[in-house]
DNA sequence: CATAAGTAAACAAACATTTACTTACTTTGC
DNA sequence: GCAAAGTAAGTAAATGTTTGTTTACTTATG
C-alpha cells in the first residue's frame, strides 16, 4: 500500500498555523488551506475528521503540548520561588517568541469557545497540564513563601503579564526598535515576583 | 417618513453580543443574528453598512466607549499611585463583572486581526484610549515612585492579571463557590503595586 | 401621499465535505 | 527475481449547505 506522506502532513499544519496567525481563526478555511499547502482538500480529510478535529488537534498537539514541554524545561517544583518563576518566564519567553504562530493559536484557546472546551477536556483526559508548577505553588505556600492563593489566582498574577509582554514583543517587530529585550522580561519578572512575596 | 425604531437597533446589538459571548466571533452570522433578533437580515443593512461595519461599531462604540468611561470614573492622573491604581481596578472588575457579554467582545479585540486593526486607527482618529491613565503614569516615573518602563510595559503588568481574574470570575459562575471577590482582587491589586514600586 | 423603515424571498459566492477516480507503493504467487 | 493484484494515499471536480448581501415589495408615519 502506498505509505502517507508525511511532509503533506506537516506542510497541513504549519500553514494551518501561519494562516490563523495572520488572517485570524476565523479566517482559516480548509480550501484555502488546502490550496495554501498546494493539496487537494480531500487530502486533509484522510488525516482529519473534520474542521473541529483538525483545530482541536493543532491546539492540543502541535501547540499547548510542546509549549508545556518547553516551558517545563529544567524547571523543577523543589526550586526555591525566585528561581522557579524566573525560570518559567525565560523559558515561556523564549519559546513564544521563536514561535509566533504557536503563540498566535494559543491566544485563540482563551476567547475560542471551541478550544477552550478541547482544552478543559484535555486536561481532565490526560491529567493537569503544566502539573509540576501546580505542585511549586503548593510547596511555596506551604513553605510560608507566599500567601495562600488559589492556583488560578497565581496564574493570573504571575503568568499574564508575560503573555501580554510577549504580545507587545510582536507588535514591536514591526516598529522601528525592539523594546521587549530578555533584559526587560528579568526586570518584569523581578517586579512580579516581589509583589507576590510575603 | 416612517421614524427608526431604535429598539430594534439595540436589538441587534446586545443580542450580536450574546451571541459571540455565548458561541464565539466565528459562530456569529448576519442570518442567525437577524432570527435572533426577530428582524428581517435587510434591517440590519440599513443601520450599518456591512458585517465588518457591524463587529467595529459593536467593539468601538458600544464596548470600549463605555468601558473606557467606566474604568476611568473618579480617577485622576493626580492621584497618588496606590489610590490611582486601586480605583482604576475597582472601576474595571465592576464594569466587567455586571457585563459578561462586553468582557467577551473585549478578549476578542486581542486575537481578532480586524478588530485589532480598527482599535489602532480609533486611538489615532480619535486620540488615545484611557489617555489619563498614561499621564498618571508619566507623572508617577517623574516623581520617582515607580521605575521608568514603557507605557506599554506599565499595561501588561497592572492590568493583564485583572483581566485574566475576571475571565477565573466567569469560568466560575458555573462551578460552586465564586473565588474571585471584591476582596481578592483588592488583595491581587495590592500585591501588583507592591511589585512596581521603587 | 411621499418617503424612509422594514420585510420575505432570493442571489451569487464561499463554505465544509464527498464522490469518483488515479497514483504509488507493498505484497504475493510463480 | 519480478510482474500483477491489492490497497491506502492522493487528486480534481462536484456536492448540498450556509454565508453575506440585495432585490422587489409592503408598512407606518410625517
Amino acid at each position: 500500500m502506498r505509505p502517507k506522506n508525511l511532509e503533506k502532513e506537516e506542510a497541513i499544519r504549519t500553514i494551518a498555523l501561519q494562516i490563523i496567525a495572520e488572517e485570524g481563526l476565523e479566517n482559516l478555511t480548509m480550501q484555502k488551506l488546502a490550496k495554501a499547502a498546494n493539496i487537494s482538500p480531500r487530502t486533509i480529510y484522510i488525516k482529519y475528521k473534520d474542521k473541529e478535529d483538525l483545530l482541536i488537534k493543532l491546539f492540543i498537539e502541535e501547540v499547548l503540548g510542546p509549549y508545556e514541554t518547553a516551558v517545563l524545561e529544567n524547571f523543577h517544583a523543589s526550586m526555591d520561588f525566585a528561581t522557579g518563576v524566573k525560570k518559567l518566564w525565560q523559558n515561556s519567553f523564549r519559546y513564544l517568541t521563536r514561535n509566533r504562530t504557536h503563540f498566535a493559536l494559543l491566544q485563540n484557546g482563551k476567547t475560542s469557545p471551541l478550544l477552550n472546551k478541547a482544552y478543559q477536556q484535555a486536561n481532565i483526559e490526560q491529567g493537569q497540564y503544566f502539573k509540576p508548577i501546580h505542585q511549586f505553588f503548593k510547596q511555596q505556600v506551604k513553605q510560608g513563601v507566599v500567601r495562600n492563593f488559589h492556583q488560578d489566582i497565581y496564574r493570573a498574577l504571575l503568568f499574564a503579564p508575560l503573555l501580554e509582554l510577549v504580545n507587545e514583543y510582536f507588535d514591536y517587530t514591526e516598529r522601528p526598535k525592539q523594546i521587549i529585550t530578555e533584559k526587560v522580561i528579568l526586570d518584569c519578572c523581578e517586579a512580579v515576583i516581589k509583589g507576590m512575596l510575603k
